[in-house]
DNA sequence: TAGATTGTTAATCGATTAACAATC
DNA sequence: TAGATTGTTAATCGATTAACAATC
């Protein structure tokens, strides 16, 4: 989906569509990397990706020439550039905003470490669950009222957003309001913030929706 | 978002990213019904969802004219149509597969049957998870082996993959054996499918990595 | 009626692809 | 060298936007 903007103020002249297939290459690179593959061409990934050859070395040509003619690309060599373009050749600490099964899922996933983020504190509301710690994690679960102070005292500038549909503008206004830079929304509802504040949204029904319209009329 | 094609087959000759905002649309006119709304305009929507007036318009009249001039669009109208459109005017059941943390959480989101899902059956291949319920539903995990037989009793075309990136692939093609037409991947990984079966992917990391190219480089 | 907004056409804009010289 | 593949240019394709007649 990709389907609204990411932002208003786009502070390149890379396309953004272009940004957005950065992190699949990644993704396909580490992959590649995994299997022990050393070297992969632009024909290979765009076939494995469904993607043709010419985008992908469109793509790459915005940011310099990584490959190598009548070889490809090393794969180890692009994988490092592509996390320096994306800024992932670091960790960034998130806040999960919203302790319930899903802010949960998130707090114990373990695919952020070794992509460039981690998970540095889960805050919700309900003092039942405040105090908790969540098992298998150094985690333990804030108040609201102390987002602001963890989120500077840890430098955290992105927040996952998994709380109720009916909280969530009025707790994104509160991310904001601690200068929170991104947002992944995993709540089903648009959420309005100021436009230097990225937003992407993670909602599975508008991706089910997607595929159930070419699925066409008769269920079994 | 929406970055890899549905499906190289596409049955009609409407774009597949204008079928890929209807989904959007739909979320927006529930939420307009919810807050009592009766009508709105293309322009208001657009403002609302940061998309151009003539975009929405546009994309609508693909489908027919369900606006009146001078006054928009009742919301209760579109939202049918649309509706219809997207085939969620029915609940379709829909398998999790893997049930781990993710899959747990997925099976308890409340969010599905409103919006033209239900969770029919959970599958996980560790025999200590296998006969366990799960809290507030009538789920029962079941071992895959029985993941044709119980797919085929309950007519279900859809499945969630929620299971390790490694066990992805496998996976998959059981599915695919099982004639699931189409696959929620939430495995971050590419999953390669026969050209008549969709696929959406949510990977958390993916949304996260496009934010932070723009995020820049001095986080705290 | 006057004002508003649709549905649609044509113009613009931008993204993808084809092709190929350069070169490893 | 011959074969392969890059990076880039120009051509094509497709999507978005602007504009407006129709009309509620």
């Amino acid at each position: 989906m990709v389907v609204q903007k990411v932002a208003s103020h786009m502070p390149t002249d890379i396309p953004d569509i272009v940004i957005g297939r950065l992190p699949i290459y990644l993704r396909a690179l580490t992959q590649l990397l995994n299997a022990g593959r050393t070297v992969t061409s632009s024909r290979e990934l765009g076939e494995y990706l469904g993607i043709s050859s010419a985008q992908i070395r469109k793509d790459l040509s915005h940011f310099g020439g990584f490959g190598k003619q009548g070889t490809g690309y090393d794969v180890a060599v692009l994988r490092d550039k592509l996390q320096q373009i994306l800024h992932v050749d670091r960790q960034w600490p998130m806040a999960i905003v919203g302790a319930g099964d899903l802010g949960r899922a998130l707090a114990h996933y373990r695919g952020f470490e070794s992509r460039g983020f981690r998970v540095a504190a889960v805050f919700d509301n309900d003092e039942r669950k405040v105090g908790q710690s969540l098992a298998d994690t150094e985690l333990v679960i804030e108040p609201m009222r102390r987002f602001k102070e963890v989120v500077q005292a840890n430098g955290i500038e992105i927040a996952m957003l998994a709380v109720p549909a009916e909280h969530a503008q009025s707790v994104t206004d509160q991310l904001v309001d601690a200068c929170i830079r991104a947002i992944l929304n995993y709540a089903p509802i648009n959420i309005i913030v100021p436009s230097n504040v990225y937003v992407q949204y993670i909602d599975p029904v508008i991706e089910l929706q997607h595929m159930t319209f070419y699925l066409g009329h008769q269920p079994k």
